[in-house]
DNA sequence: TTGTAAGCGTTATCAT
DNA sequence: ATGATAACGCTTACAA
């Protein structure tokens, strides 16, 4: 009795035409009387039909939903990713299926493995670095994969990404103006291809002014608040004068720290964090930072993937979005 | 010659068995003999077969997928709601596709109609508040939806939330000890549902402690920093010497925007604000703060979908959650 | 402009 | 324990 499920069919029927016919009407194909669309539309409206998405996509191989792989949605940096990625998505009426992986090699693959089950149209791969474990999985596949907000250092997937070691060296090189021992505070990846390209900025910009480099001046950290409040203690220690640091949670944790050990910033230490997100804003002083355009690397990359599933030739698979520099109180 | 798609009649043929014993061993079947499972499972890998979901869902009526409509993904407060949310997801073997609506009606019924088409099994639905139009969608279906974070005042639909009345009339009631003007500083939706228990939280709060209520006490204003900061100047002139903030990132904007107009904070002007998200220990000093758990509301709403789409019997469709207060050096 | 019919890749119901 | 075969609800040639 509760056997209500309308089908094209009953929409057919009803109307008088051919399930071809509705379908038609449904897709918007311009070959159909007027009369017989209006008849069509009159009957869907009184059935309160509804298009069943998954048995369209069985027929037709496409579910314009994609694959969105994420380290974690809770975490503003990627979050702020995934709104760009989610709008563009809509405007190209695809929805997104997101799925965190904690950054976990062996998590990525399973949500790999069930979003290409589910036959997503495209992927969009967010994680700190690129295991070799998962390469292998995107070689398996010929879904349209792209890289968003992390560097492919085979440079076989198309990515969108800035330049993270420019970025590094130039908040370095801004920091050495003033600062004669700058430290590099970074993720836990310091030998992620991520980390890489950062601490290889760093270090030519230390190159550039003259600085040596030294071990004991870079740091790695989980990425959260309170692991750079920790750290704040073993960096003042260290002598350094001044930090890069390339996480923003991490850089207010480590700023109120230092403050909070009676350092005066910028004065005494100088702070440039990476992401620019608004919590660069909340700390007093307020945070120096790299400016990433956080949404737009999402946004670019899905507008990216729209063109891969549509099968458009790409002429760069390798886009480098421009990053920027907001001057705050952290840094003098 | 690109033809490579390995159904599970490939997989049938290859192993000399029919599809439904193929069907049975991927599904888990235990009326299989052992040597003809084995057999399936060897040619299983080596076709490097994989179950296509969408027949799946087309023949079972079951996508293991669920819906979750969220305001903005990039607001920090729903950001970790959608992380319980996918937490408990994934423990239970279903996906989340994710729809931002930005708590526009019209935006929320086009995303509930995409998500039903695509024949989700479940939706997870937060908002600010619910609008009638919301709920006549929601009426048309039988898929499960549960509100997370968000009131229906007629009691319909099944939700998981804290006391918000008796959060803001506590935080009202732990300010009154020291204040006798308290300003309540709400989201823009001071008429809905949400915004409606808390005004009447703080207005019990001031009845019990023999304050007058003044309109002129409650401010409306987007739920961004820069909302927070420009309203610093018109709670300032308003008289007032306490708030209670609705949203965490407008209590950082106030907060910087009265210690930027030389205002002595707790001493002069205390603030509580509503989430304790990880943002209220970063300013100076830090934001006492309603304690709300986030990812428990996420985790348990999904829970409670769970068992809806399981068909079992709900033994309270109202769930609330204990909230709690943390004090910090923004109150005294 | 419209209709017919063959898939799409599974699950599920009967038989055997 | 296994196999045929009919759904599932739609798209898409191919005809007409």
């Amino acid at each position: 009795m509760d056997n209500e499920t309308i089908t094209i069919y009953d929409v057919a029927r009803e109307a008088g035409v051919s399930m071809a016919t509705v379908s038609r009407v449904v897709n918007g194909n311009q070959n159909v009387k007027e009369a017989t669309r209006r008849k069509v539309l009159d009957v869907i409206e009184r059935l309160d039909y509804r298009p069943n998405a998954v048995a369209r996509g069985l027929a037709s191989k496409k579910t314009t939903t994609v694959g969105v792989v994420i380290p974690d949605i809770s975490n503003s940096y990627f979050a702020s990713l995934a709104r760009g990625i989610d709008d563009i998505a809509t405007m190209y009426k695809y929805n997104i299926v997101i799925a965190n992986s904690d950054g976990d090699d062996d998590k990525e693959i399973n949500v790999v493995n069930t979003l290409l089950a589910k036959q997503v149209d495209g992927l969009v791969f967010l994680a700190h670095d690129l295991s070799d474990k998962i390469r292998a999985e995107f070689s398996r596949t010929r879904t349209p994969i792209v890289l968003a907000g992390t560097v492919d250092h085979e440079n076989q997937i198309p990515t969108v990404n800035i330049d993270y070691a420019l970025a590094a060296k130039d908040a370095t090189l801004e920091l050495a103006k003033n600062s004669q021992k700058i430290a590099l505070v970074s993720g836990p990846m310091i030998n992620a291809i991520n980390g890489k390209e950062r601490l290889s900025g760093y270090q030519e910009a230390l190159r550039e002014s003259n600085q040596t480099f030294s071990e004991g001046l870079v740091f790695e950290t989980k990425y959260s608040y309170n692991d750079g409040l920790k750290l704040a203690e073993r960096v003042r220690a260290s002598g350094a004068t001044a930090a890069v640091v390339t996480d923003d949670e991490v850089a207010v944790g480590l700023l109120n720290g230092l403050v909070g050990l009676g350092v005066d910033v910028p004065n005494d230490f100088a702070i440039i964090s990476a992401n620019n997100s608004v919590i660069t804003e909340f700390t007093r002083p307020a945070l120096s930072s790299i400016e990433q355009p956080l949404y737009d690397l999402g946004a670019v990359s899905m507008r990216l993937l729209t063109k891969m599933m549509n099968k458009e030739t790409i002429d760069e698979k390798r886009v480098i979005l421009p990053h920027g520099f907001v001057k705050r109180g952290s840094s003098k």
